[in-house]
DNA sequence: TTTTAAAGATACCAATCGGTATCTTAGCGT
DNA sequence: ACGCTAAGATACCGATTGGTATCTTTAAAA
C-alpha cells in the first residue's frame, strides 16, 4: 500500500484538478485530502508547502498540456494541418476537456499576474513555450515551403495565442462552443491565407 | 462625517479594486476595511454579508467600463472611428489602466466559470452587454454605408472581443504591450476590410 | 435644543486556515 | 525474521476567516 511515487502523482493530479478549477489561493488543503483519501501527513511529506505544491502541481498540468500539444501536432504532417491541429485542441477544452477549469496557463496567468509572483513566472514560462511552439511550427513551415516566407511569426503566434485564448473564456462562460468555433473559422482562414 | 452614500461609493471603489487585483474570494474582509479605513459595522450595515458586496463591486467595475466605453465610442463619428477607439480603450488597461488588475469581465469570468454561479451569471451578463455593443456598432457602420453590408456581425463580434481579452492577459503577464499592439493591428486591420 | 433613527465602531463567535510535531506502520535490506 | 527508514496518520497550534450582537456617535427632524 505505500508507493510513495503514486501518492505524490496522486497528490498532483487532484491538486491540479482542483486548483485549474477553483483556484490555487482558493482551494484548500483539506479539500485536497477530502480529493484525495490522504492526509496533511502525505501532502507536507512530499511538498513541504502549500505554495510549493501550487508550484509543482502547475508544473504537472503545463506538462500534461504540452505533451497532448506535441502529440496532436506531430500526427500531422503539413504546417496547415499542424496549425488546425493546435485549435481543435484547444477546442477540446471546451467540448471534452483534457483537464476541468480550462486552460492552465489562462487560469494561472489571471490569478498570478498581480498578486503572486512565484507563480506568475512560471506562468510567463508557459506563455514562452506556447509562444515557440508556434513560432517553430511557422518557421517549418517557411521551410518546407508550406508557408509563405515573408510572414510576420511573432505577430501571428500572438494572434493565434490571444484570440485562442480569449475565445475559451467566452465559451467557458457561456458554456457552449460557439465562440471557440468561429476562432477556429477564423483562425483556419489566416492559415489560408498563409499557406503557399 | 457621517455621509452614508459616500461611504457605500468608497467601499465599492476600494472593494472592487482590490477584488480585481487579488481576486474576489482571496480578498478578506480585513484587507478592506484596510484599504478603506472604515470597520466590519460599516460593511455589514451597506452590503449585508461579502457575497453580496462581491456582487454589488462587480457591477460598480462593469458600470465604470462601460460608461468608459462610452464615452470613448461616442467621441468618434464613423463605425471604423469607435471599432479603433474601441481597441485603445482596451489597450488602456496596460497602459494606463482605468481600474488596477486588468479587464474586470476576464478576471471575474475565470473565477467565477465553474466555482461561483452568482458571479458568473453576472460575468454572462457583463459579456452579452459587450457583444451587443459591438454589434451595434457594427449594425450602424452598415446602416450609414460605412461598413460593407454582408458582414458576419456575431462573428466579428467574437474575434474582437476575444482577441482583446486575451491579448489583455498576455499584456498583463508579460508586462508590456507588445501583444496588445500587435493586436490592435490586427484588428484594425479586420475593420479595413469591412469599410467601404 | 432635544430627540431619534440610522451609521458605523467594537467586541466577540465558531469554523477553518496553513503549518508542525509526534506517533504509527509498511516495506525493504540484511 | 528482524530492524530500520521513511511514508503517512493524528493531534494539535496560533492566526485569520466571515459573520453577529451590542454599543456609541452623528446628523437631521422636531
Amino acid at each position: 500500500m505505500r508507493q510513495p511515487e503514486i501518492t505524490k502523482e496522486l497528490l498532483l493530479q487532484k491538486a491540479g484538478q482542483l486548483f485549474n478549477t477553483k483556484g490555487y489561493k482558493a482551494t484548500s488543503i483539506s479539500e485536497i485530502t477530502d480529493a484525495t483519501g490522504l492526509t496533511k501527513g502525505a501532502i507536507y511529506k512530499h511538498f513541504g508547502s502549500k505554495k510549493h505544491l501550487e508550484e509543482e502541481a502547475l508544473m504537472y498540468l503545463a506538462k500534461a498540456m504540452f505533451d497532448h500539444i506535441r502529440i496532436s501536432i506531430k500526427a500531422q504532417h503539413t504546417a496547415g494541418d499542424k496549425l488546425r491541429s493546435l485549435f481543435n485542441f484547444f477546442e477540446s477544452y471546451i467540448s471534452k476537456p483534457p483537464v476541468k477549469g480550462g486552460c492552465p496557463l489562462l487560469n494561472v496567468a489571471i490569478e498570478a499576474d498581480d498578486a503572486h509572483p512565484d507563480l506568475r513566472k512560471k506562468a510567463m514560462g508557459m506563455l514562452q513555450l506556447l509562444r515557440e511552439a508556434v513560432h517553430t511550427l511557422l518557421n517549418n513551415g517557411i521551410r518546407y515551403k508550406q508557408l509563405k516566407p515573408g510572414i510576420d511569426k511573432a505577430y501571428y503566434a500572438t494572434i493565434i495565442i490571444a484570440s485562442l485564448e480569449g475565445a475559451i473564456m467566452m465559451s467557458k462562460l457561456s458554456r457552449n462552443s460557439d465562440d471557440i468555433k468561429m476562432i477556429t473559422r477564423h483562425l483556419t482562414g489566416l492559415v489560408k491565407e498563409m499557406e503557399l
